[in-house]
DNA sequence: CTTCCAGGTGAATCGCAGG
DNA sequence: TCCTGCGATTCACCTGGAA
C-alpha cells in the first residue's frame, strides 16, 4: 500500500475556478489522506498561493503532570509527535520544507506555527531553504495553561513565521484589511486570541478529537492578510481542518494533507458544515480613503457578528452588509466604516456607528455597541 | 596587539565577595574591552551564574528608509552587524556560545535576545550546544516603529530565549518575586515595555550613543527572576552597559565585554552613576521558600492541635485522628504523615497536607495551614 | 429565565534534599 | 545513582446543575 491511501473528496465548491490553469492537476477543496511529504510530491511545481503548516512540535514531555488539586493534565502524547533526536526532527523538517518550497508559487508565502520546542529549528531551516522571513508573529493566548509547579514563566504564547519564497519576491499582503481590522492602526506582530474551546472545539463522546486544534480566528487573520479570494491554500498538517473551514468561509480554495483517518473524518464533516460568505461580504477594503475607525473588526473576526450579516439603523431606514475586514457596504454600494457609512447615508457630518447601527438580537433590534460591551466584558480583566 | 586591549576598571563594590572562591580570577564589576570570544576564553570554567547576551542581529537591511513625511530613518548600520552569509553568522554564534557554555556554572542560565533576523539560528544553536530551553519570552514593545511602507505587520516585539545549562539542570527562578511583580498572578511569557528613550537613553551631542540600547526594565525583570544577590552576571555584548547598571542596582556582580571604546566609556560613566539598592529593599524580593519549615508535629507538641483531635478535608469526605507523634490515622486504620495520608485517601500521587486537612475552628472548617501561620507569627521575631 | 457555583481543562520539554 | 518522603503548586474560560 502506498503512502497515500485514500482521497477523501468533498463536494466541489460552486464558484468558478477557470482562473486557475493548474486547477485540474490539484486536489482542490479536498483532503489527501497520507504522509505529507509523499502527498506533496504529487503536487505540481509552483502551484499554490499559500502554505499554512502546523507541524508536530517535538515536545519531548517527561513524566505525568498533575495540577495542584491533584487532577491529571491530559498532555500531547501521540505517536506523530515522537522523534528520536533533534537530528531526526531536522530531517523531517527539511523533508517537508523542500516540497513546500517547490510547490509554492514565486508570489506565494508560507506560514509555520510552533513553540519554543521546535520553532527555532524550523525557522533556521526556513531561512536555509531561501525563504525570506517577512515577520514573526506572536499568538498571545488569552487563557494559557498555568505553570503548575511554579518553576518557569507561564508559557502563554506560540510563534508563527511568515516568509516569502525568496529575498525580493513579490507577495500578497492586504495591508488595508489588516489596518481596518485593527481599529485603524497598523496590525502589529503580536496577536491575542483565546485558545480553541467551547462550541468550536471538535469533540467526540465528550473527548477532544485533536489535542492541538487551532482557533479559527487565528486562521481567519492569516488568510485574510495574505491571500485573495480564489487563492489556493495548502495545509500539509491538516488535522481537523481549521484551515479548510476558514478558507471555505473566506472564499479561498484549499488542499489538506492528513495522515490520521479520524482527523480526516472530523475535518470532512466540519468543512461540509461551514458556510461560505457571499461576495459582498468578501470584498475587502482597498482604498485608503474608506476607513473604518474602530475595533469593529474584532467583532467580525471573533464571529460575534459574522461577515455577511445585515445591520440597520434603529428605524430600519437604512441597512448595510458587514464585510470580512470589518467595513460596511450599503444597499446602493457605498462603502465605509460603521461611522463613515452612517454619516454618508444620513447626510450628517458625523455619526457614532456604534449607536447608529443595530443588529437583530433575540428580542429585537439592538445597537452593535452592546456587542462591543459583551466583547469587552469577555476580554477585559 | 592582542584582542583584549584594555581593562576598564570601575570602583570595586563595597560588599564582601569572600563567598566566591573564583572571584579573584574574575574581572568582577569591570568591563573587558576586546573581542568577546577572546575575552571569554580568559575566564575560568563554570564561573558565572548567568549570561545575558544581546548579540548582533544580522539585520541585513537594504537601502535607506524614509518616513512618509520624508524624514530619514536612522537604522542600524554599524560594522559590527555585518556578516557575509548565514554560515558566517552561524560560525560567529557557535564561537561565542561554546565559550558561554564553558564559563556558565552548572546551575546557571543563559538569556539571549534577538529578532526574527537571527533568533531562529541562535535558538537552534543554543539547543545544539545542549542548553535546555526553559521559556521563550516575548518583549512586546509599547511603542514600536511603524512599518512605513505598509508592506508587512508592524514589527512590534523581540524574542528572548531563557535556557539552563542542560536537561535536568538546577537553576534559579524567583517564582514568588515574579508573581508579586505581576499583581499576584503567575508571570507570563509575554512582557510589555516601552523601548528605551527619554532620560534613560544615552546621548552624546544629541545623538544616541548606541543604536539598540535595551530598556533597564527588561534587564531588571530578567535579573530579578533568575539571579540571587551577589550572583555573577556576564554580558558578552555589553554595549552601553544596561546589564551592568541594573546588576549594580540589584546587588548583583557583573562582567561586561565590549569591543567599541566609545560604548565602554559611556557604560563606565553610566554605571558609576547607578545607585545600588540597600539590603532591606533587596530582601523584600526574596522567596518565601527560605522561610523556616514547621513540622506538623510542632503544632501537636505545642498543643495548638491536641493529640486525639479529628481533622477532615474541606468537604468532610475523609477524616483522621491526630496522634501524639504528629502522624495521622484514618477512620479505616491507615496511617501516615499529613501529606502521605492525604494522597493515599485521594488516590493521588501527591498532596499538600497543609491545605488538604482542616480543623474545626470557631467559625467553621479551616485549613491547618492557618495554624502554621499562627505558629510562625508567634515564634518568629 | 437568570444567576451563581462547582467542576473540568488546555501544545507542558513542570522538585528536591537526604540517605 | 537510585529511592524515599517532604511539601510546594494554577489561570481563564466553558459547562452543567443548583439556587
Amino acid at each position: 500500500m502506498g503512502a497515500i491511501d485514500t482521497i477523501a473528496r468533498l463536494g466541489r465548491a460552486t464558484w468558478e475556478d477557470s482562473r486557475l490553469a493548474l486547477s485540474d492537476a490539484l486536489p482542490l477543496d479536498q483532503i489527501v489522506m497520507g504522509d505529507c511529504i509523499a502527498a506533496m510530491k504529487a503536487l505540481p511545481d509552483k502551484s499554490v498561493d499559500m502554505i499554512f503548516a502546523d507541524p508536530p512540535y517535538n515536545l519531548q514531555l517527561g513524566g505525568e503532570l498533575f495540577r495542584p488539586d491533584g487532577s491529571h493534565v491530559d498532555a500531547v502524547n501521540d505517536d506523530w509527535d515522537k522523534f528520536d533526536s533533534y537530528a531526526a526532527y531536522d530531517a523531517f523538517t527539511r523533508g517537508w520544507l523542500a516540497q513546500a518550497h517547490r510547490v509554492l508559487k514565486d508570489t506565494g508565502t508560507i506560514w509555520v506555527i510552533g513553540s519554543y520546542h521546535n520553532i527555532f529549528r524550523v525557522g533556521a531551516a526556513v531561512q536555509d531553504f531561501g525563504f525570506w522571513i517577512l515577520n514573526d508573529i506572536v499568538w498571545r493566548k488569552a487563557n494559557p495553561m498555568p505553570n503548575f509547579k511554579g518553576t518557569r514563566f507561564t508559557n502563554a504564547h506560540e510563534t508563527l513565521i511568515w516568509a516569502s519564497k525568496g529575498e525580493g519576491s513579490k507577495y500578497t499582503f492586504n495591508y488595508r484589511s489588516m489596518k481596518t481590522l485593527n481599529d485603524e492602526l497598523q496590525m502589529r506582530s503580536d496577536w491575542e486570541f483565546p485558545i480553541c474551546g467551547g462550541a468550536e472545539r471538535l469533540k467526540k463522546g465528550g473527548v477532544k478529537v485533536h489535542p492541538t486544534q487551532k482557533p479559527e480566528a487565528l486562521l481567519y487573520r492569516v488568510l485574510l492578510a495574505c491571500t485573495k479570494p480564489g487563492d489556493v491554500v495548502l495545509d500539509p498538517f491538516f488535522g481537523t481542518g481549521t484551515t479548510g473551514a476558514v478558507a471555505k468561509r473566506l472564499g479561498r480554495r484549499w488542499i489538506g494533507i492528513e495522515r490520521e483517518p479520524e482527523y480526516c473524518a472530523a475535518a470532512v464533516e466540519r468543512i461540509d458544515a461551514a458556510l461560505p460568505l457571499d461576495e459582498s461580504a468578501l470584498a475587502t477594503m482597498q482604498s485608503p480613503k474608506a476607513a473604518p475607525k474602530v475595533a469593529f473588526g474584532k467583532l467580525v473576526e471573533t464571529n460575534m457578528l459574522a461577515p455577511g450579516s445585515v445591520i440597520t439603523d434603529a428605524k430600519r431606514r437604512w441597512s448595510a452588509t458587514v464585510r470580512a475586514d470589518g467595513s460596511l457596504m450599503s444597499a446602493c454600494g457605498q462603502v465605509g466604516s460603521i461611522h463613515k457609512l452612517g454619516s454618508t447615508l444620513q447626510g450628517a457630518p458625523a455619526c457614532n456607528g456604534w449607536i447608529f447601527w443595530h443588529y437583530e438580537g433575540a428580542d429585537g433590534l439592538k445597537p452593535i455597541d452592546e456587542l462591543r460591551q459583551t466583547y469587552l466584558l469577555a476580554t477585559q480583566p
